[in-house]
DNA sequence: GCGGGCGATACCCGACGGGTATCGATCCGG
DNA sequence: CCGGATCGATACCCGTCGGGTATCGCCCGC
């Protein structure tokens, strides 16, 4: 199977439309069509039942859009890895480190520090991404290592070394009535009239229903809750880049975050290895 | 990047040799070495040092190694996987898990009685496979779950419950002097004289240093235990599957073993799920 | 110095991927 | 109920590219 077929294959898979899909792929339809007929054709299995007015996946068909898709990341990955080894010769940047933006900020800078004191260490390039992103970051190889906070992010198909656990804080305007409470508990921050807890994307990028503002990173977040537009639970590492006007109150029932560093499995280089060796030992 | 190109690239990578590599991919060296050169302009990088004696990889190249055997891995199980679905429609296997032979032994008939007593369930192929080749099947795609067991086998990339941990055993031919022992201490077992432990595979199939017999499976294993030519500690579900000339002595301070479900991130399909489910209730 | 091994180059051919034109089926609006 | 629109399949052509053979250039060892 090649990796064209494999391309074309989801695309079609996911327009479920062999016109658009192959408008995405930037060929015409008739090739495209008769892709998927070889493929089919050498895999020995129905993957889509079209008739002229619809198309649907079969059993299989669903299996090989999971499948090729990893599939496809991984050799993604592979180009995206190879190419940056080989212009790292100069002083390209050697690790490619993804979080979630306004995260650990506490502990990234002592990280990165701690790291290019060690001898050999390589420059490291900070990726700040979305919520959730960090995973296909690892997987699609433009990322080698990531920081991760359980619960919340999925750690499937990862390596992972615990760093530090937290306790959590509400995070509220600064004028509002339980700012100066000494601590909140889960079911009073849920329920607190117009301030709607903030929606989060999910993994493919669309936001659950609810009545909260979508925010898509810590930035839009805060100015939020300065507006007095939303309130929110998060690590008490927060604190140290909290705006004037906010305030955080412990959460003792909120469940504790622990931050993970976590990687690839299978490519652990020497750089890598060092840095998550740097990482456990803070 | 096309698989070709990979599996083209891994070839000479792993021969370092053109020609070793042309014959076997079953292709003639040149286009081998022209298809190489295309690699490397795409990518912008120096695969392979060639003089015209040797060839050697760069620092790019084995980056390159490393993850286009991974994306090839995640290639094949695609193919696998989808094949298989698109026959399991009649009464193909639904599912193939894989474990050690000889392993396992008590475990295993429950967990598939169980699991074939559940509404939906499939039927489960059992691949017996060497020591540590589970984590290969479960890439490529050949198996789709597997029973591991901590601290000999590695989880690295797969996610894993656990399912039973136990204490371990030395096993002894029935007459040694140390067989009537209520236990044993590791030290004790260690230098039993005239009976060095076996040695098993690493995972690219090479043997360690040693003086022990070199040893692929439990079979071949407790023929040897029987010839007084090895000894070895193991978990005690063994037991049920000791010949009648063996002995098993308790080891209380051998690190206690623990039997993990263990299977591909990516694929969790719902008779997978069932399984698992019904693993872990057992 | 010469033969042999090895990768690179030159050149040819056939297969296959991609494009355009068109068909056949189905749905929809009038 | 019919005509147009939509959509996948088919037919056919062309250019590219993957693969083969022949040969070269280089370097080693005898």
């Amino acid at each position: 199977m090649e990796t064209r077929e494999l391309r074309y294959f989801v695309a079609v898979a996911e327009e479920l439309h062999f016109g658009r899909a192959a408008r995405r792929l930037g060929i015409a339809q008739p090739p495209l069509s008769r892709a998927i007929r070889q493929l089919e054709r050498r895999l020995g299995v129905t993957l889509l039942e079209r008739d002229s007015r619809s198309v649907a996946l079969t059993a299989a068909g669903s299996v090989l859009l999971r499948e090729g898709r990893a599939a496809l990341d991984a050799v993604d990955a592979a180009d995206r890895r190879t190419r940056r080894a080989g212009q790292a010769v100069n002083g390209g940047p050697g690790l490619v480190l993804a979080t979630k933006a306004g995260a650990s900020s506490e502990l990234l800078p002592k990280l990165l520090d701690a790291y290019a004191a060690e001898p050999d260490a390589v420059p490291v390039e900070v990726l700040l991404c979305g919520i959730g992103e960090q995973e296909r970051l690892l997987r699609d190889g433009r990322a080698d290592v990531a920081l991760l906070h359980l619960p919340f992010d999925s750690t499937t198909g990862l390596d992972t070394e615990e760093l530090v656990t937290e306790q959590q804080v509400a995070v509220l305007p600064a004028g509002h009535p339980l700012a100066r409470r000494p601590h909140l508990l889960m079911a009073e921050v849920e329920t607190l009239s117009g301030l709607p807890m903030p929606r989060w994307p999910r993994a493919d990028g669309s936001y659950p229903e609810g009545l909260g503002p979508e925010v898509r990173d810590h930035a839009q977040l805060f100015q939020l809750i300065a507006l007095g537009r939303t309130a929110v639970v998060l690590p008490e590492s927060v604190r140290t880049l909290l705006l004037a006007d906010l305030a955080a109150v412990p959460v003792p029932d909120a469940p504790a975050v622990t931050t993970v560093i976590a990687w690839p499995p299978h490519s652990r280089s020497r750089p890598l290895a060092a840095l998550i060796r740097t990482a456990t030992r803070l």
